[in-house]
DNA sequence: TTTTGTGCAAAAGTTTTGCAGATAT
DNA sequence: ATATCTGCAAAACTTTTGCACAAAA
């Protein structure tokens, strides 16, 4: 039989980190978390915000953008920067790829396994850096685009 | 001897560039041009702003933010985003490398030669995805920092 | 002279902050 | 009981936009 708290699950793992240091465990934090494991990929603050209000009507960017905050503190969430600027929250990077982008079409793909090893691998090696591959957007021209563009003569 | 436009010139060569398709060359362009020409690595639009303003004083914020957007479709300027959302604006990757930042200590490295091929190389045969290097910020942890690091259960 | 660019000022959009009241422990 | 959170509302900041005037070609 299961223990009621199931190890696995990341959210009884997160209430425990809070507790653990004496944070409080409240619906707003529950809310924000069962968001972000949701999630596939990554989450903008503002849709961040929409979606937790599904759960908790009450929920306000300003209590969202401090639990990421406090999540990005103990290491349970991290977070980079779209093209346009805003900010791309993604939890516990189970699945650890990163992501391809063209920037004429827009278009995404992931990149794991083997590619994923040959980017990580050389700097591994060579310099001994971990590569978080859960934050890496590497960008340039898809097979598609890169025949049809004729601009940026400096790139 | 020399002629009157020097073709290396960066300067003159985007002069050239605006006038060829019927833009004007005014002074602001060129002040804001100075700045990025002189700037090594990436500047921020309000940096961008207050640097442009010392040498000419009138130069304002949407003035610098409607010229970039120009020059980044001439090809001349690319942006990407710092860790803290900013835009960061960057002229023509002569030196096509991209870079390594490492999340703890901030300290970062540029990537080039081989490190760089390995990772564009891959990308390239498989995909024919054609990396835009001077885009690129590869993100993780240094050799030293790995070490010292007990958080980030995720990562 | 005509088209393009600039300055100004206000707006937009995301993220942050102060504070009084509410809540978890 | 009390230290921690939340909601609210306003502010902070970067970037964008509209419009009348100025300047380049």
């Amino acid at each position: 039989m299961k223990p009621t708290t199931d190890k696995a699950d990341p959210i009884a793992r997160a209430r425990d980190a809070f507790r653990a240091r004496g944070m409080r465990w409240t619906p707003q934090r529950r809310a924000i978390l069962e968001v972000l494991v949701g999630a596939s990929g990554h989450v903008t603050g503002v849709e961040l915000i929409e979606r937790a209000r599904l759960r908790d009507s009450e929920t306000t960017p300003s209590t969202v953008y401090r639990t990421l905050d406090v999540l990005e503190e103990l290491g349970l969430v991290s977070h980079s920067h779209g093209h346009d600027g805003r900010e791309e929250f993604h939890v516990w990077p189970v699945s650890r790829h990163g992501h391809l982008a063209c920037e004429a079409c827009r278009a995404t793909w992931e990149i794991e396994g083997d590619e994923a090893l040959a980017i990580t691998g050389s700097l591994t090696r060579k310099r001994g850096f971990v590569v978080n591959l859960s934050h890496l957007t590497i960008s340039g021209l898809c097979s598609e685009c890169n025949g049809r563009t004729g601009a940026n003569p400096g790139l």
